[in-house]
DNA sequence: AGAAGAAAAATGGCATACCATTTTTCAGAC
DNA sequence: GTCTGAAAAATGGTATGCCATTTTTCTTCT
């Protein structure tokens, strides 16, 4: 895909469900996919920036580190080096002595976030369709279409696992290794709002035309109008993830 | 200055001199400037930023953990910590059971991040052209003739900060926190690179132009004109950069 | 002299111990 | 009953120690 001159091959985390882990979670801890010779605060780090995403560690919840190193089973070293990391990244907020707490971000904050992801998948666009090669854009069609299935199905999980996929597959084509990064980063800050906005998006079929018109752009190779719709695009999201939140009387912020 | 919903008051990285501090530094270590209540890793996570952008701490060099924790005075548990932080910066890079290197971004590395840099302040114009009081303007401006003042004695280092802070002042005055913090960590990434593509720019007069021209717009409010400046300002900078690197024979990158 | 390899030193990774600060609990007074 | 404050528990911050891996040094053989 494209030529990506360097990749932060970091957090596995694809293939989420936000559907709280019951117990299995908790069960294999990080046990099954500790890669041998990984350092441990690189593992935890990742652990937990999937159970951040999945809501396993919800929003606003105070992190207890004796406690969650416990969980993990790990010490406390390696952990509070990811909560640093994870802090750093905006994923969790700490405050000098007297811990973490998941990040919360309030519409404010989500406002300013997708402006800024909205720029940058702009950039993404203009670059992908300058350096894209024909199967670059046959996977990111192929994409389109699995997410056209789920919308047929109306599988709003699927819908919303391709949609993302085909963001950042798109941005990964630019080759961009410092955008394909802080897109990244931008974006798994967002994660869970935009999957609950997903879930009760009323404008599915507005969003699929918008995808439509992403498809015929970068077909066609052209990077202004991929730009533009790319960003106007996000400001749909912002639309809809507004009227999201307004809907249900946000439970304080912060 | 505008009216920023957030702001991450950490790296009180303002006036650095890039004249490497023969022994003061490790004299004073962080002794002098340590806020009382501050955990020793924010500290520690500060005075390495600085030293990185003062080539106290030369690009590509090795980080041995014990040598510098006992330099600035901490043991090795906050200067670890400090490590994690800065390699998710960028600043440093990890290596698993061999330790931190400072970062040392080849000439692909610096355009790609320079062409995130652009968009980026691209939209800190867009917003500040639309949200800047008559007050912020005038500080830009005054800013402005600072770094004309640096011109007119040729004071190459006076002038790399004024002009600094003049697209930090833009994109502050945008108000939004998310493009605050990314424009940050991105220039960090930058700076000593561009310090010294600085120091040896042959076309000072038109990075002066493109100022002038940078002024113009915000005081208009053209948002649209700014926005498309301040972009192709920063393609002129990749220019400057990419004809250093050329002149002297890169030592090797990364 | 140079290559190969073993011993020694250094270094990073992680766990644990201890201290300071914060939070909670629980008396006792009003 | 609840307000106040002291004691107790919990929690985060930092230092240190130990182990595994890596790097360097020192033999030894060719």
């Amino acid at each position: 895909m494209g030529d990506p001159r360097a990749m932060n091959e970091d957090s596995p985390s694809e293939d989420m469900t936000l559907e709280r882990a019951p117990d299995a979670a908790a069960d294999k801890a990080l046990s099954g996919e500790v890669s041998p010779g990984e350092p441990l605060t690189k593992s935890v780090t990742n652990r937990l920036r999937d159970m951040i995403a999945q809501d396993e560690l919800p929003a606003g919840e105070r992190v207890r580190e004796r406690a969650l190193a416990e969980t993990l089973q790990v010490s406390r070293t390696p952990l509070r080096e990811a909560l640093k990391i994870l802090a750093t990244e905006g994923l969790v907020e700490l405050f000098p002595n007297r811990g973490a707490v998941v990040a919360k971000p309030d519409p404010a904050e989500v406002q300013d976030l997708l402006q800024v992801l909205g720029v940058l998948e702009a950039l993404g666009g203009e670059l992908a369709c300058a350096r894209a090669n024909d199967r670059d854009i046959a996977e990111v069609q192929a994409l389109h279409y699995e997410m056209l299935a789920a919308y047929a199905r109306k599988d709003r999980l699927a819908y919303f696992k391709a949609n993302q996929q085909i963001h950042k597959a798109i941005v990964a084509i630019s080759g961009n290794a410092s955008l394909i990064e802080t897109h990244g980063r931008i974006n798994a800050r967002l994660y869970r709002v935009r999957y609950r906005s997903n879930s009760r998006n009323t404008k599915w079929d507005v969003a699929i035309e918008e995808h439509e018109a992403i498809l015929t752009a970068l077909r066609a190779r052209d990077g202004a109008a991929l730009s533009q719709i790319l960003r106007s695009h996000l400001g749909s999201t912002w639309a809809n993830v507004r009227d999201g939140l307004d809907e249900l009387g946000q439970d304080k912020a912060g």
